[in-house]
Order: C-alpha cells, then structure tokens, then sequence
DNA sequence: GAATCATATCCCACTGTATGGGAAGTTTTG
DNA sequence: CAAAACTTCCCATACAGTGGGATATGATTC
C-alpha cells in the first residue's frame, strides 16, 4: 500500500542530528561522525555547509558548536517581533541596537519594505558617537536630556546625509541595555524623525524592557 | 578551472530561506512561498519536515514559527555547557529547574553516561515539595538554611527511593531565578549526595549566575 | 447562497543533488 | 621518527527532492 505523503526529509534528519551532537559540546568533524554515526567525509561536508548558513559555527581549534541562529539572547527573541511590530506601524526599519565597548553592534534590524529605505545588516558594527543609537548608548548628556523630556533623541544627517533616526532606550532596573531606533530617508520625514515617530518607539522600547522584566521573573 | 569543493547545499540554503522567512512573524505555507520564491508545494512540504525536526512548530491558525530549537532563553543557553562539564567531572546527571507557579521544570538536562543513571527528560514537571531542587524552588527553610551552610541542599530518597540528589541555587541579583541539581542511584554515593557533589555543583550554579550577570550586561 | 479567490495538501514523472570509500596531506601522539 | 588520528577533497554512483498540476476546503465577495 503506498504510504501518504512523509515529513520525513533525510537531510533535515541528518541537521538535526549533527546540531543534537553538538548541542551538550563542540566537536571535531571525526567526533561528529562518531556521534552521529554518519562518514566523516559525509558529516565533514555537512559541516561545512551548516557553518556557511549559520547553523554552526567553527572555532579555533577546529571544533564545531552551535552557530549564530542558536545563539540569541532571551533579549533579542523578545525583541525582534516587537521591531517587526513597529516596523510594520511606521513602515521605516526599525533596529536594537547594544554596546559593546566604544563601538556598538546592530543586534536585530527589521528592515523598511519601501525600495528607498535606510538598512545596515545585523551585526554590523559602528563607532559610537554619531546617530541617535550612538549617541543614547555613548551617555551624551544632550542625548540624556531629550529621552527625560521626549522619551526619544533624533538625529537628522549627522552619521550619514539624507538619513534621520530616531532612538529610546531599552531599561532593566534602572540601566540602559541597548536601544530601539527608527532609521529612515528624510524625505519621508514630515516634522522631524522624533516628533513623527518617537511615540511609537518610545512605548515599543518599553514593551521590551517590560516583557524582559517578566521574562526574567521566570 | 574546476572549483574546490563547496559548501554551499540546496537544502540548507532552503531551510535557511524559510528560517529567516519566519524569523520576524510567523507565515502560513502561502506565505512562506512568497517571502522564500519557492513553490508553495516545495516549501509546503519543506515546512512539514522542518516542523518534524523542530525547526519550525504550527500554531493553530495554520502559521509557521520558529520551533523549539530556537526557543531558549539565555539561561539555558549559558547554563547547558555548564551543565555538561558539570556531568563529565561528576559522571552523574545534571539538571536546570525552574519554578512555575506551584510546579517545577526540568528545563535542561545532561544524562549521566553510567547504565544506571537518574533521568527525567526536559521539559518534566514536577509537584514542588519533593526532592532538592523542590525544597529550594519553594523556599523551604531548612533548603534555604542549607544553602547558607553549605552552598547546597541535598535529598536521600525524597521523591523517589534509591534516589539522591543535590541542588544549588542560581542567583541573580539576589534572585534564585533557577536551580541546579545533581542526581544520581544512591550506589554510586559515598557519604552523602551533598558532601560528594556538592562543591563542584555548587561552584558550577555561581558561574552560571555570573555569566548571565555578564551577558546582561552586554 | 453562489461564484470567485485563496489556501492546504498531495501525487508522481523527472531532475539533479548528496553520498562515502578512498586517497593525500597535516597534525598529534608515543 | 613512525604510527595513529584527523582534515580535506575527489568523483562514480545512488537516490532523494522538485514543482506543476489536481483536488479539497475555507474565506471572501456580491
């Protein structure tokens, strides 16, 4: 009797085993095929590829472990669809942002679908100083002063001409751990980026802050 | 010329095509066809498989998202290595618990490698009373004298007979928001569960406490 | 309520991708 | 220094995945 149509995907069986494998401790490619039970030439391979599409990632001494797609902090889980959420009210890409030292890292970016639109990659990494992010997470006191007063600080042409932003600050207990911003091409800027978009930020950073609040209570 | 081997591979390349398809919200099979370019048969199919190996779960509507492989909170994710080097010196199962309301949760486990082991698969639930981690989550006092003590608390044959186990707290800023917890047949226990484990596990619940306090703070 | 549109699901002839034994080079171990 | 282990790659071969199209179901529109 002919079976129905299977889930079955003999590829996706063997993903899954190699990310099973690696999910308590990295491994080498001839560990891999022991665990997995698969040929070192075929798991070596697979490997490769799963490393190329983020589903691994290989460190120095050549052992495989869970790659970037695994690794997300509860942060930016909780994040992503409320900037998915905003980006689809205000149409402009919305982005978190977070610092690391005297740099900071775009950590999710929903994008614009408009074809003029303001876009960096996730992971992208600039120097602090300059844009509304740069400024909120670099402590600017001016940057300071307009979130007491707006919730937001704007930006308008100083990082890159032509580009505005827009960016309120994720809080957990009293501290700044990244921020929220809107980036978006001038003209389509009515008034200024704070004042058209700063109110839809300002509540989507604190819905963040909250939801990871509550995250945190577990 | 021919080209070196590559690692690019079709399948992945799709898995990685939908992953990032769903990854702002969640899309039913029509959907996923759109935002991938594939035919909504191939990617109808592919999004069945991938829901079989937890890539992808369904939500009652018919829609997408993201499965459960990607579903980890930061803790778990900086508490399972933890947990597994934990397991390799002590050879005994480790374990994460949660509290959740008037119930605890086995959120990660790392099997011992013995034939006669203590396990629970994670995602268990358990009544909170019972057992090391129980007393803690639920803040009995002599658990909590114990800690104070010890570092840990421990259990011979709460739960379950022939059982022991030991758990000790994760904090985080003066919250136990987890707990870990060692057990392991009562054979393999020299003097008690606590003298016997209790150092390593509870040296390994601070370092998970200071490497979520670390990552929190980005 | 019927017509239309959209979606979910499945089939199967056909296409083309993945496999793994084996070889070569490199690194590690005793 | 030799042996063992590992990494990496090739390629003849095997077999898995594709997607157009059909059917059924549900939603929307008139």
């Amino acid at each position: 009797m002919a079976e129905p149509a299977t889930t079955s995907n003999r590829m996706l069986e063997r993903v899954a085993m190699v990310l099973d494998a690696v999910e308590g401790s990295s491994a080498s490619a001839s560990e891999l095929g022991r665990r997995t039970g698969l040929s070192v030439s075929t798991v070596h391979r697979l490997a490769l590829s799963m490393v190329e599409y983020g589903f691994l990632r290989r460190v120095d001494d050549g052992d495989f472990k869970l790659g970037h797609r695994f690794v997300r902090t509860a942060l930016e889980s909780i994040a992503t669809p409320i900037l998915t959420e905003l980006r689809n009210v205000t149409g402009e890409t919305a982005q978190m942002w977070i610092r690391r030292g005297e740099r900071r890292i775009c950590r999710v970016t929903v994008d614009s679908q408009h074809e003029l639109k303001a876009t960096l990659p996730a992971g992208s990494t600039l120097e602090l100083p300059n844009g509304s992010s740069g400024r909120l997470l670099s402590h600017d006191p001016e940057a300071l002063e307009s979130v007491e007063e707006h919730g937001w600080v704007e930006s308008v042409g100083r990082r890159t001409p032509g580009l505005g932003s827009v960016s309120a600050p994720v809080m957990l207990r009293d501290q700044m751990i990244a921020t929220l911003c809107l980036a978006m091409p001038l003209s389509r800027v009515e008034v200024s980026p704070g004042r058209d978009f700063g109110e839809n930020l300002a509540r989507a950073a604190r819905m963040v802050g909250t939801e990871l609040e509550t995250a945190k209570q577990l």
